[in-house]
DNA sequence: GCGGACTCTCTTTTT
DNA sequence: GAGAGTCCGC
């Protein structure tokens, strides 16, 4: 292995105390952090256990461990390493007495969440349109962001709509339900620190050295929970770049890493900027781009490599022809000896990948899809989890709720509200109410009895089978039944999932997991591939995936499609404002640094999207790049594109030329047909859609 | 309560 | 254009 270079050198053997490392893309900053954490180790003594090492993905934190372990030796494993979410986790599963909760409480993820905050809403009869679910979890995270409880937040209102109130029933929800959202968990951690001193202590004395990695994407509260963590010792290492700030709509802060060393005044700062993995042509167009952000820390990435080729820009006719277009560049490189693994498509929309699919596939060109629904998120899997929740009595009324009615047994939103009621009432828990119901002889609940006796009489089982009674449940019940139903093709996919889910079961029990931990795991782990351990086992293929996803990841050969206006930056990045559109070009920077050697951006001319057509600009990001920056072969000008039009008249309309009507207002011209008299334009408005007019008549102004 | 027809909406998503 | 959500008649 190379040795550190200097600032690599001095940040990973900085003293105690606070330590900003700004690490630019590519300059080495998983290293440092690895090297900072073997440097504390074996030079200065700390235990390994003692090192927190806090990372924003599960598969970040064992690839830290595994790194280290190569580093250190088998100390390394020993560096107590997780995400703000699963230590957090750890922690509240030891105190959650402390704040009430019992300690066996489970986690409400992001789909339940939605499920819950409608119920609420339709209780109360809001209707959806006049406030959105998606609003109301908005409004309430950030609340929790901002550490606010239900009796503290804001009196905060819309449509009439009081929402501090819909906060505390959703709270109450939660704390009868038993479960912690996402938010919660580090929340409750905060309360501890804040609130209860003895406990605090505890926690606080826990560990000697704090490490945070992605710290530009840290929220409010992920910062308190760090402040407060390390206040007695100030031992907090933190790397981060602030030009990768891609989470700003999920409440991740700036601020925090901009702000640093006014919050840690005591604290050293380190820049990395020598980039070791693109080559100084790529690194040139990413530092053009980033360079018109207002609010950064003003650096400048330093290739250590060769200039290399120059990044290419294309402008395709349609989706389809972009996806060909890639498919042939990414050809190209193949047969130069790249594997396909080295190589990938990155877009701002993941329904950008259906044209690629269908194109590669055409092609006969191998590639996956990465992001899309994880597997614990899949609608058979939490299903089955449901189901299997109840048998080993972790399930709770969400679980039941979800699969009274699966297979059909005749029980719709009337009698589930009953037995939600119902069994809230009973104060019991959802197993121990299936029991009773499954004894008891009135007729009030004759539609769930006999999925309630099925899972109380199959209890007895569970400690016979490897799986706890998973592949049991699923059969007697029916589900698996119901199922087959879907059609061949789904069916096959979704037993798929649920034989491997299985598979996974039996695996953790075998471990010593129970059967609650093992939900705790389906909650936080996004994916199922990562668990297996064998993980992406980098199989030949091209990857697809937004540039969100890209994040953190490097390829060979980068395509990055769409890069137009109102895709990126995205419309509604373009609506909201200045911010959002910063954040949007450094989602463009993100991509553009994850090539190591050869860079292709993409535009179309035209793009269907939401069934009708678009006719898109290049992106704005593309617009002052050196010439010598970025190689355009084909410049499409658009007025310098042949026109069969109205060439003579000084009035000429050109393809591309913004256009104002008096009624529809302003658009673009698409298309210029016939001459004289007869011109007729098309013209895309942006308010009302696509109009052929005849020149003569349509008193168009130029714009 | 169920199934089919109809309507609406439509970024990104580490946990 | 697709998938989810809603409405309505049986």
């Amino acid at each position: 292995m190379h040795p550190l270079n200097n600032a690599q050198q001095c940040a990973a053997e900085a003293a105690d105390g606070p330590q900003l490392i700004l690490a630019g893309a590519g300059s080495g900053k998983t290293r440092t952090i690895i090297h900072r954490i073997g440097h504390l180790i074996a030079d200065r003594g700390y235990a390994p256990h003692r090192i927190l090492a806090v990372t924003f993905t599960n598969k970040a934190a064992a690839e830290l461990k595994s790194r280290l372990s190569e580093l250190i030796g088998d100390d390394g494993g020993g560096v107590t390493s997780g995400t703000f979410h699963s230590i957090s986790l750890r922690l509240m599963r030891r105190y959650a007495d402390a704040l009430g909760y019992p300690r066996t409480f489970q986690i409400l993820d992001a789909d339940d969440q939605k499920t819950l905050i409608k119920r609420i809403l339709k209780q109360r009869n809001i209707d959806s349109k006049q406030l959105h679910p998606s609003y109301v979890i908005g409004w309430i995270e950030h609340c929790k962001h901002a550490e606010l409880l239900p009796e503290q937040a804001p009196d905060h209102s819309w449509n009439k709509f009081n929402l501090r109130e819909l906060y505390l029933s959703y709270q109450q929800a939660l704390f009868d339900l038993e479960r912690m959202d996402f938010s919660d968990l580090i929340l409750n951690v905060v309360r501890l620190l804040r609130e209860q001193a003895d406990i605090a202590a505890a926690i606080q004395s826990r560990f000697d050295h704090v490490l945070v990695d992605e710290y530009q994407d840290t929220n409010p509260l992920q910062h308190e929970w760090l402040s407060l963590l390390c206040d007695r010792h100030h031992h907090l290492t933190v790397v981060g770049d602030d030009d990768q700030s891609i989470y700003g709509w999920r409440g991740a802060d700036v601020r925090h890493i901009l702000e640093f060393t006014q919050h840690w005044p005591e604290a050293g700062i380190h820049r990395l900027e020598e980039n070791y993995r693109s080559t100084g042509s790529i690194l040139n167009l990413a530092n053009d781009v980033i360079s018109h952000n207002p609010n950064r820390h003003e650096k400048t990435l330093r290739s250590t490599r060769g200039p290399g080729s120059l990044p290419g820009l294309l402008a395709c006719n349609d989706e389809y022809d972009e996806a060909k277009t890639i498919a042939r560049w990414l050809e190209q490189h193949h047969a130069g000896g790249i594997p396909w693994r080295n190589m990938a498509v990155l877009y701002r929309s993941n329904r950008q990948s259906l044209a690629m699919e269908q194109i590669f596939r055409q092609l006969n060109m191998p590639y996956r899809i990465i992001g899309g629904v994880g597997f614990f998120e899949r609608l058979e899997i939490k299903d089955a989890l449901a189901f299997w929740s109840l048998l080993n009595h972790c399930g709770d009324a969400m679980h039941l709720l979800r699969i009274a009615n699966k297979p059909k047994r005749g029980i719709g939103p009337k009698a589930l509200e009953n037995i939600s009621s119902s069994l809230n009432s009973s104060g019991l828990h959802a197993s121990q109410w299936l029991d009773m119901i499954a004894k008891q002889s009135d007729r009030s609940m004759s539609k769930l009895k006999p999925l309630a006796e099925l899972i109380s009489d199959s209890r007895s089982h569970i400690s016979m089978t490897a799986d706890a009674g998973f592949a049991a449940i699923l059969e007697d019940s029916g589900y698996l039944e119901s199922l087959k139903a879907l059609g061949e093709i789904e069916a096959e996919s979704r037993l798929e999932n649920v034989r491997a889910l299985q598979g996974y079961i039996e695996l953790s029990l075998a471990e010593g997991i129970t059967p609650i931990e093992f939900m705790d795991r389906a909650a936080l782990l996004q994916s199922g591939e990562s668990v297996h351990g064998k993980d992406e086992e980098n199989p030949e293929t091209i990857s697809f995936m937004s540039l969100h996803r890209a994040k953190g990841l490097e390829f060979d050969v980068v395509a990055i499609a769409g890069v137009e206006e109102g895709l990126l930056p995205h419309q509604r990045a373009i609506d909201e404002g200045e911010d959002a559109l910063s954040e949007e070009r450094r989602l463009l920077y993100v991509g553009i640094t994850r090539a190591k050697n050869s860079l292709l951006l993409t535009t179309a001319r035209v793009r269907r999207l939401f069934g009708d057509l678009l006719y898109p600009k290049p992106s704005r990001f593309l617009l002052n790049i050196p010439k010598e920056h970025l190689q355009q072969p084909q410049q499409p000008a658009p007025s310098a594109r042949p026109v069969s039009a109205v060439s003579f008249s000084q009035n000429a309309f050109n393809i591309g030329d913004d256009v104002l009507h008096p009624t529809f207002g302003d658009g673009t011209i698409l298309g210029v047909e016939g001459s004289g008299d007869a011109t007729r334009v098309s013209v895309q408005f942006r308010k009302v859609g696509i109009k052929r007019l005849m020149l003569k008549y349509a008193s168009l102004q130029r714009l």
